[in-house]
DNA sequence: GTTCCTGCAAAATTTTTGCATCAGT
DNA sequence: ACTGATGCAAAAATTTTGCAGGAAC
């Protein structure tokens, strides 16, 4: 098999988790509306975190004038479907990104200085979670690490 | 030497770290208010993390009427001298914890459904950390970890 | 006595909710 | 058509700021 015949047939992680995101709304009852699909192409698009502002925007800038309030809602919606991940990085606002159906995750570094989000993985943290969590008297669902510090845009001034 | 000894000599942590804050509070040139006294004796008190709005009510219960955007101004004061840490745990509200000279931290456990907060500690996790600060092109300064997931009293019903 | 701190009240920000209208099935 | 979704506006919750009076040094 060639690599692009695999990229050919399998649809990129953003489609596939849009189509995911669909299929989830549709199997839980929920229908398909003009906010929630808006929301979800933003975030189909995006594979780390955004405001609910910023997505906002964003779709405004598309023409799509979605009230704040229904991006909320969309949010509270998805994120309570775990189609959405919801995350504070300190600075008061919430920002959400999609999930991958796979599992697959990543974490984030907050720069102090500038507030600059970026993300990474590690695998050695994960193993760390894995074997942390047989020792916990608690049913574990998920974690979120941030590691702040200095980016190195604003380390170098 | 016995432990009895040791623990007489050491003052414990609360108050070691109480004299901590009043120092540096008068080495950067800071006065010793009483609402900056009254937030950091609440903080002594407590290992793991409160609201603003618990300080303030604690405070209230033990008769020293704070406003309340005191106990933020001395909350932000204090963060900013690395006194206190502000930690994040998904519900929008900011905690806040008193940080150890020593550099001993812990992290937390959110239960999803009854929102209750409990500290842990694990060296395997801190020792991935420290692993992987070196290959980030990041100066790390500190990290938050949240496990999310189910507490023992709502995974019981 | 000067400067910084505090408390109150007002403002700013972020998020949620009520309600009339509109759209999806 | 029925039911649920959307948008707007208002409300709620959290955090920040302005200012006059008071406390620390």
């Amino acid at each position: 098999m060639r690599a692009s015949y695999h990229f050919t047939m399998l649809p990129d992680t953003p489609t596939r988790w849009a189509d995911h995101a669909v299929a989830r709304l549709e199997h839980s009852g929920h229908r398909w509306g003009s906010a929630r699909r808006a929301v979800v192409e933003v975030l189909a698009g995006q594979s780390c975190c955004l405001t609910a502002q910023q997505i906002a925007d964003r779709l405004r800038a598309q023409g799509a004038d979605v009230g704040l309030a229904s991006v909320y809602r969309a949010l509270e919606l998805l994120s309570s479907l775990r189609l959405v991940h919801r995350l504070d990085v300190g600075d008061g606002t919430a920002r959400y990104e999609r999930t991958d159906p796979s599992g697959e995750h990543h974490h984030h570094l907050v720069c102090d200085r500038c507030g600059a989000v970026a993300a990474f993985e590690d695998d050695g943290l994960e193993h760390a979670i894995e074997a942390l969590s047989g020792r916990l008297d608690f049913e574990m669902g998920g974690h979120d690490i941030v590691l702040r510090g200095t980016c190195r845009g604003c380390d170098a001034v």
